[in-house]
DNA sequence: GCCAACGTTGGC
DNA sequence: GCCAACGTTGGC
């Protein structure tokens, strides 16, 4: 990676100490046509593997900053109303894409091998349905105006929600957290 | 289908 | 390490 990234950077490890580390946002754009809410809310688990993410800093964002539990914001793209139609979480750690390794996928990577996974993914559980807000909604709100989704030319599948654009956007869509 | 933006590749 | 060519993304 050329630039040094426009994101901040992840929050350090809770590894050493007992800190409670701050619950993280992200938002997920996926094409319905692969997997949409209601199709993730039918699955086994109601989790998807996010697998064929082919990009170095989506990749580094599910590898080094997320955790299990972090919202995530289910986002339609590539289809006639792109935009937020779901919430969901973060439902494992970053582990080796297998498609990466077979020849027949339309994500197989030649460079990659068992021993030397590229590409990684978490899985993605489903928490709950939500009315469309859309890509036009998203830009008439001041306080969402520095969402990294609408950044020109943002074509990041995976950007990271900051906390006060994670509680902007559940108020728009009427959700109230859990306590 | 268009096209702007951006990442990746590979020759030098 | 530069940079042009190429591929991909994704809204429109």
């Amino acid at each position: 990676m050329a630039s040094p990234s426009p994101f901040p950077s992840p929050l350090p490890c809770d590894g050493d100490d007992d800190r409670v580390v701050e619950p993280r946002h992200w938002l997920m754009k996926i094409e319905p046509d692969e997997c949409s809410i209601d199709e993730l809310a039918r699955l086994p688990g109601q989790t998807v593997a996010w697998t064929g993410v082919r990009n170095y800093q989506a990749r580094n964002f599910m590898r080094d900053a997320m955790r299990i539990g972090d919202g995530v914001l289910y986002y339609h793209s590539s289809c006639p109303e792109p935009g937020i139609a779901g919430l969901a979480e973060v439902a494992s750690p970053a582990y080796p894409d297998a498609t990466q390794f077979d020849a027949a996928s339309p994500y197989f990577d030649p460079k990659a091998s068992p021993a030397a996974p590229r590409w990684l993914h978490v899985d993605v559980r489903f928490v709950r349905r939500t009315r469309q807000l859309g890509l036009a909604e998203l830009r008439s709100h001041p306080e969402l105006a520095g969402m990294a989704l609408l950044r020109p030319g943002n074509r990041l599948s995976i950007t990271p929600v900051t906390l006060a654009e994670w509680q902007a956007v559940l108020a728009l869509l009427g959700v109230t957290e859990p306590a």
